[in-house]
RNA sequence: GACCCCAUCGUCUAGUCAGGCCUAGGACAUCGGGUUUUCAUCCCGGUAACAGGGGUUCAAAUCCCCUUGGGGUCACCA
């Protein structure tokens, strides 16, 4: 394979902007990029926007959001620049011109007059009789003379690569030795009719132009890297080594699509996981350090990765486990922190208004207290918090059930609303506990049945935080009157 | 269809390269119990896997072969 050893480590992650940056890119942005730091070395960005027609704007600033939410900050790239720029594909294919002559000159390529009609008959016949599709290497045997001579007079053609005889031995750090037999190969297209190139040929032309060291990229690019391999050889340019990480698969180990719910880095990010969360997921989709440690940082990771401990089979994503992570890394974090982030989910819920968050400040982070501990990702604050910010509309089933186990439950309440009324405390909720408890004997019930039916009337809910300390947050007048009230509710 | 890759609990995986320490470990999920005003946290415990078949060997989850299953690639897309 290469002897780069003595080079410092150039890794890049090459999205297609065709769409949102989803889960399995992300991923493959992640191990690029911890095996760049890893190894103090640098971790380019190039978006590979060849395809006019797919490529859209939008979709390279939803790439780039997602890598910055990430905190997977590139070194080269577009917005940062660097020696070896452009960073958009589109901006440099021109200039790997001088490869296709030079592989032309050379008899490595060859100019191919076929119509694109006859190599779609030929396909077609191919097909039909089940043999392998193959390009019948016509224009192979055409003397160089006469092509460039066909060429020069303006004749529409491709240029096709000239698969040699032989075999190769892709060495992958993660699969080992790939042979693939060039028989298997076709004489594949390089240079389109309009004189630019293909992919195959662009990576080869940007990577060595880049000089990248190692290329870390998704498992279905891994028949590619045979004709990569090809061309770099013919160019005598130096083969970068390679790992091909398997891919991410959905519920049912078909090829994650958007059918299977959220795949976008974006949307994750705008359902309010915390970035550490999905980067700590994302790396244990396919990669483990031991039999020990789940939970990573950033920082841990650097240190740990390596590609040995990436996996050879495809990984199921699991919502769950990201779930799991997800309220870690929350409760992990600070209160004042979470307070920060969860506004504007809040505001987007409808809970608050812009500016609005300043006034009920101290109020707010009494709430976010209460809940940080018990969600997953930001969003899940909307819905918990909204019974202290609207009166309630009505009560969840069981809330009901509960408000109705027992048949003076209602009267029950409003006693408890007279004896909460002498000893409340906004500020303090053992004040409030100490006469439930005192309120619970007195009347002969358990302390839960009291509670329960007080949670139920006063959040409509029978899951909330610890009851007196939403009361305290609730406040007074608001208990009081749902204490009272509720009968309203019960309809 | 051809070529290539892969195969341990439901899921992510440790163990496989250097065969015995594996009556296969951890995490998520799940089930049960403890703490508790509900939930969450926390603690304790349970269910649950080496795809199948042949070899090699004193010994195989680990090595070899076959089968099966899954995935990927076969464009003037990337």
């Amino acid at each position: 394979m290469s002897n780069q050893a003595n080079s410092p480590v150039r890794v890049r992650f090459a999205p297609s902007p065709t769409g949102y940056l989803h889960i399995g890119g992300a991923r493959t942005a992640l191990f690029n990029y911890l095996f760049a730091r890893k190894h103090q070395g640098v971790f380019v960005l190039r978006i590979e926007d060849t395809d006019r027609g797919r490529s859209t704007p939008e979709a390279v600033k939803a790439i780039l959001d997602g890598l910055r939410f990430l905190g997977l900050d590139w070194d080269e790239g577009p917005e940062k620049g660097g020696e070896y720029g452009p960073y958009f594909q589109s901006e440099r294919i021109a200039s790997y011109n001088r490869y296709i002559d030079q592989l032309l000159a050379r008899g490595r390529a060859y100019r191919c007059f076929c119509s694109k009609e006859r190599v779609d008959r030929l396909r077609e016949e191919q097909k039909a009789r089940k043999e392998r599709m193959h390009y019948d290497r016509k224009c192979r045997g055409l003397e160089a003379g006469e092509a460039d001579r066909r060429a020069g007079a303006g004749e529409p053609h491709v240029v096709r690569f000239a698969v040699p005889e032989g075999r190769t031995v892709v060495h992958d750090h993660i699969r080992g030795d790939v042979v693939f037999e060039h028989q298997e190969i076709d004489d594949f297209i390089i240079q389109r009719a309009d004189r630019t190139c293909i992919y195959n040929f662009a990576v080869v032309g940007d990577d060595t132009e880049m000089k990248i060291t190692h290329v870390i990229r998704g498992e279905d690019h891994l028949s590619n890297t045979p004709k990569q391999i090809l061309l770099f050889r013919a160019l005598d340019l130096t083969v970068p080594e390679y790992a091909h990480i398997p891919l991410i698969l959905g519920p049912g180990r078909e090829k994650l699509s958007k059918r299977h719910g959220a795949v976008s880095v974006t949307e994750y990010q705008e359902k309010g996981y915390l970035p550490e969360a999905m980067v700590n997921f994302l790396a244990r989709l396919g990669w483990s350090y031991d039999d020990k440690q789940e939970i990573f940082s950033m920082e841990e990771l650097i240190e740990k990765f390596s590609l040995e401990g990436i996996s050879k089979s495809g990984a199921m994503y699991d919502l769950k486990k990201l779930n799991h992570l997800g309220a870690h890394y929350i409760r992990k974090r600070g209160l004042e922190e979470i307070v920060e982030l969860a506004i504007p989910h809040l505001v987007r819920g409808g809970l608050l208004h812009e500016g609005e968050a300043l006034s009920g400040r101290p109020r707010l982070v009494r709430m976010v207290a209460l809940e940080k501990d018990r969600i997953e990702h930001l969003s899940q604050l909307a819905d918990k918090l909204c019974f202290y910010f609207q009166e309630l509309k009505g009560l969840e089933a069981p809330a009901v059930k509960q408000l109705q186990s027992r048949p003076d439950m209602l009267e029950k309440l409003g006693r408890y609303a007279e004896a909460l009324a002498a000893r409340f405390d906004e500020r303090d909720p053992k004040v409030m506990e100490a006469a439930t408890r005192q309120f619970a004997e007195a009347q002969k019930m358990e302390l839960k049945d009291i509670a329960q039916a007080a949670r139920a009337a006063l959040t409509g809910r029978t899951v909330t935080p610890p009851l007196f300390d939403v009361m305290a947050v609730l406040g007074k007048e608001a208990c009081l009157r749902r204490l009272k009230e509720v009968r309203k509710l019960l309809g």
